[in-house]
DNA sequence: TGGGGTTAT
DNA sequence: ATAACCC
């Protein structure tokens, strides 16, 4: 248990209220303190300040597709899926080339624009976890967001390079990269120097991007997810910077508008547009007791401190994915033959992804979005525990798994579409999730003893707190 | 407007 | 099962 620099010690205390300190710490960011209890020493933290890093790949997709064929490199090179440019190479963005144009407005833009069909993320995916992978070398801590960024709490490895370096070197110590608002390093100053030494790791990450995976990015150094994954977009490609702890207000200030803080969707920035909040100043000023009562204390609580920067979300470890899914979009889709043959495209390459990965899905579910419906982002799906016998055949390869799994999604389907009724859908895909390491067979006190300290929950997930309930298989 | 992912309710 | 968030 013993994460983020806590100098673990077993005083044969209950478990159970070290447990509780540890929750506690983590939730509030300045309960720290060396506080006695019972004449024993708690689990003394120097401070609650942690240093995280959050790496972020230039123009990821581009990025793969000239590594794929490097005759793209030097041209202006947009990444396409259906009518959309979703990603483009710095090349085509000098040219005026944006994220998620439309191909239309982008060639016209940029006629000599390159486009490549990104439609198929298999080389995209396989490539975001070797990165992945690469930075759970540094520390095991590594949490992803989406394919082309990761946060890494490198708490635990500042403190240790800090305790190997003598202190004549200390004073020689450099900052790596930018540091945000160009502001002074005080070498005197304890947080500054970890913070430095941060810097340092992440120069050394990027470093090892580049020379085994061929990759650029930038990366942000700070003492909080959200800072981190703000400052790293500070000096654009291939870049990195370090915010310290006296440029944090300005760094929040720097934002033109809620909508670009990391947490605040589209949804909230509605509602808050509604409440005349636009500005991270307005959020931090406004009534704490009117926000939680218009978005809700939870939502309200979070986002306010957000608004000053402050964030006491742990890097959760992501580990292996927790569900596959596949998705195709088109402009219409009204027959059932045509929605068996689609379900059959997906489900072949969902079959290989999920042979590949080991596990095995327990569940699987099928979505849909229908024409029109005038609402943005309108799905709807179904879901249903994948029988055992089906579970089983999976990783065997050979036999006919295909047909009972397209039989299981058309049930589904038939159950969200009366298909007596005309219908148009826009969008289908298949999702496999409740993924398990073995298919466990049925229950009962056999299991354990034919697959002895097999977990079925997850180890790094929330492990504190949870007290394990046991729970068969639901979905 | 894509083709993915996650957690909370 | 949906809704919110992230890329």
């Amino acid at each position: 248990m013993a994460t983020l620099g806590v100098e673990s010690e077993e005083e044969g205390g209950g478990d159970e209220e070290e447990d509780e300190a540890w929750a506690m710490e983590l939730a509030d960011a300045e309960a720290a303190g060396g506080s006695q209890v019972h004449d024993q020493v708690v689990p003394t933290r120097t401070s609650s300040f942690r240093i995280i890093v959050h790496v972020d790949l230039d123009c990821f997709y581009a990025q793969v597709e000239m590594i794929s064929n490097p005759e793209l490199k030097d041209k202006p090179l947009g990444v396409q899926q259906k009518y959309l440019v979703v990603t483009c190479n710095y090349e085509a963005r000098k040219l005026g080339v944006k994220k998620l144009m439309t191909v239309k407005d982008a060639k016209e833009k940029c006629p000599q624009l390159v486009l490549v069909n990104g439609e198929d993320l298999t080389r995209y995916r396989e490539m975001s976890y070797k990165v992945t992978e690469l930075l759970e070398e540094f520390s095991p801590v590594v949490e992803r967001l989406g394919f082309d960024e990761n946060f890494v709490d490198l708490t635990e490895i500042v403190e240790k390079r800090l305790q190997q370096l003598p202190s004549d070197e200390l004073s020689a110590a450099t900052v790596s990269g930018h540091v945000y608002n160009n502001q002074p390093v005080n070498l005197h100053d304890v947080l500054h120097i970890r913070l430095l030494v941060g810097s340092q790791i992440a120069a050394e990450m990027r470093e090892a991007m580049y020379n085994q995976l061929g990759l650029t990015g930038c990366a942000g150094v700070a003492s909080n997810k959200l800072l981190a994954k703000l400052v790293s977009g500070v000096f654009k490609p291939n870049q990195q910077t370090v915010l310290l702890p006296e440029s944090c207000q300005d760094l929040m200030h720097s934002l033109n508008h809620i909508k670009e803080m990391p947490g605040v969707g589209y949804k909230t920035t509605k509602r808050l547009e509604a409440l005349g909040i636009t500005s991270v100043h307005d959020l931090q000023t406004f009534s704490s007791k009117i926000l939680e009562k218009e978005l809700g204390i939870s939502v309200a609580q979070r986002i306010q401190k957000l608004s000053f920067g402050e964030d006491n979300s742990p890097v959760i470890p992501s580990g292996p994915p927790q569900s596959f899914s596949e998705e195709d979009s088109f402009k219409k889709c009204s027959s059932e033959v045509e929605v068996r043959k689609k379900i059959e495209e997906l489900l072949t390459s969902l079959l290989n992804r999920v042979c590949q990965d080991g596990r095995k899905p327990h569940t699987i579910r099928l979505i849909i979005r229908r024409f029109s419906s005038g609402k943005l982002c309108g799905r709807e799906s179904r879901q249903c525990p994948i029988p055992s016998h089906v579970i089983q055949k999976l990783g065997t390869g050979s036999n006919d798994v295909m047909t009972p799994m397209v039989d299981i999604l058309m049930k589904l389907f038939r159950n969200m579409v009366n298909v007596k009724m005309p219908f148009h859908l826009t969008l289908l895909s298949v999702c496999f999730c409740n993924l398990k390491e073995l298919s466990s067979a049925k229950k009962g006190p056999m299991d354990r003893y034919l697959t002895p300290s097999l977990a079925t929950t997850r180890p790094g997930k929330r492990s504190f707190k949870i007290k394990d309930t046991h729970m068969e298989d639901f979905s």
